[in-house]
RNA sequence: GGCUCGGUGGUGAAAUGGUUAACACAUCGCCCUCUCAAGGCGACAUUCACGGGUUCAAACCCCGUCCGAGUCACCA
């Protein structure tokens, strides 16, 4: 077998979307699976959409998830330039456009697009469907000649024997088979001189020796014009990954122009990369054993193309989220304080103990932006109202919460040591000596100590944090509010 | 409108002729618990868009219908 290479070739017109970036981990899996070689090319032919930093947005993105490309624009290799503005500067796909003529699989088109859209209104206008039958087939080849010569704009234009037709098969959807009268002759060469993209694609994934084309199925019905290429220069047609799409809805495909989220804009969220990557390689194909969580790596192993599904996937931020948490739990102790710190030094200034902290907020935490509010009361007590003592379950009420607080705040005064064991065991064992559930004394304890309904980490770990002195504080100031 | 592709629970999906249609997210209960989470347990599709057919047997095969998406650019 051949060495299996695959490409992504986006084009560098904005953000990096989901279903974008979905499809360059296919083709990265594809070829990694198989030892291969994973590229990267930047389709720039059309030179209007051009949007600045793009391209640093596709590199960022493809190193943030650790799909390394083995060639490209930046990493060189034998098969460049990578980028298509660069190639054309040698012409090949010019002398390519004019190979086709020369074998009468294309010819030279003078006709103007204003006057094409205008027919083709007419014709849609009456219901029919509209195949341009270009009058410029007829021209003879010295009329060409001279008025390319005499500098005249021309478009070369492929030719389709409107009679048979082509099939070919896809590694997902199978065997596609369409009547080539309905295809229509689609420009090879723009009037500006550059290739459009569905030419490009053609002579690029061949002169770069791509095996598996992995793309999007809005593709597929095109494909068949794409081999009637291909079979006219002679050249092996690879095989065809198209992969379903990643919608927002039911009804709409996740786009950048509808403002949906972006790879950057999850990120900047508090997802992370490797849950990203994980999640969206699961849109779309699922793997042959129950199991849902996989490292880069083990997709490489996992990923079987014919497991691709055919129908499209919507993209559940809810799920997203479920991962992201496994990941974050998943994580080992030193990494997650490191991950987490920029978040903790956000919320707090004071110079509580960061990894005790960051203890505290694993196993709750699924979006690393939500810490910054869960640690919201560590710098200053809020003011809350003492309602917040009132809790059916544990038990307690404003009078039984001044018992414990006062209780509490004694126990806890007297100790010498100040770490987990001292704390537990000093008001742990005040609950049993008051022969009460432990809630009972460390609930109306956590309330004062955070002045919230919710905290991360309960009593004795947020007593740990804050030390002796601000610990006291707070049950004071709780004793305080209950006595008023 | 033509062509191409698709249609299993709210979501991702498994199961491609054979017991009660996996599993995961979400949701709802219960348990655990100093809160919230996490974790544990359980519930949740009499049914696989719909209608026919083939078969002893169909989500899986065939036909038709409906619905949806893609495409029909000098965009990719």
């Amino acid at each position: 077998m051949e060495r299996v290479r695959t490409r992504f070739a986006p084009s560098p017109t904005g953000y990096m979307h989901i279903g974008n970036l979905r499809t360059a981990l296919y083709a990265y899996l594809v070829a990694k699976k198989h030892n291969g070689d994973f590229l990267l090319r930047i389709e720039d032919t059309d030179q209007s959409r051009q949007v600045e930093g793009a391209i640093d947005i596709i590199y960022e993105t493809l190193a943030a998830c650790g799909l390394k490309h083995d060639e490209g624009p930046d990493v060189g290799g034998e098969y460049g330039p990578y980028v298509q503005s660069e190639r054309m500067k040698s012409g090949i796909y010019k002398e390519y456009a004019w190979k086709l003529v020369d074998l009468h699989k294309a010819h030279v088109c003078f006709c103007k697009e204003e006057d094409i859209a205008a027919q083709k209104e007419v014709i849609e206008a009456r219901g029919g469907s509209f195949i341009y039958d270009d009058p410029c087939k007829k021209l003879s080849d010295e009329e060409v000649r001279q008025r390319v010569d005499a500098g005249e704009e021309y478009v070369i234009r492929q030719n389709i024997d409107p009679n048979g037709k082509t099939s070919f098969d896809d590694e997902v959807y199978g065997r596609i088979t369409v009547d080539n009268e309905t295809l229509d002759e689609m420009i090879l060469l723009k009037s500006d001189g550059f290739p459009t993209y569905n030419f490009a694609n053609v002579i690029d994934d061949h002169l770069m020796a791509i095996s598996d084309v992995v793309r999007g199925n809005e593709y597929l019905s095109s494909a068949p014009k794409y081999n009637l290429i291909y079979e006219a220069l002679g050249w092996e047609i690879p095989r065809y990954i198209h992969c379903p799409p990643v919608m927002k809805d039911e009804h709409h495909k996740l786009s950048k122009r509808n403002g949906d989220a972006s790879f950057q804009d999850l990120v900047a969220k508090g997802y992370l990369p490797e849950a990203i990557l994980n999640y969206i390689a699961l849109l779309g194909w699922s793997p042959a054993e129950d199991r849902e969580i996989y490292s880069l790596e083990e997709l490489c192993q996992a990923f079987d193309v014919k497991r691709i599904n055919t129908s499209g996937a919507i993209f559940d931020i809810e799920k997203l989220k479920w991962m992201n948490g496994e990941y974050l739990r998943r994580m080992d102790p030193e990494k997650y304080l490191e991950l987490v710190r920029p978040y903790i030094d956000q919320a707090v200034k004071k110079p509580y103990d960061r990894a005790l902290l960051a203890g505290v907020l694993k196993e709750r935490v699924s979006l690393l932006n939500e810490i910054p509010e869960m640690l919201d009361f560590i710098d200053e007590l809020p003011d809350y109202d003492t309602s917040l003592y009132i809790n059916k379950k544990m038990k307690t009420d404003e009078a039984i919460a001044l018992d414990s607080l006062k209780a509490s705040l004694e126990v806890l005064e007297g100790l010498e040591e100040w770490n987990h064991d001292a704390i537990y065991n000093a008001l742990v064992g005040l609950a049993q000596k008051m022969e009460v559930k432990n809630g009972k004394v460390l609930y109306p304890v956590r309330v004062a100590l955070s002045g919230k309904a919710f905290t991360p980490g309960g009593a004795i770990e947020l007593a740990l944090i804050f030390g002796k002195e601000e610990t006291l504080n707070r049950i004071r100031k709780g004793i305080e509010k209950l006595s008023a």
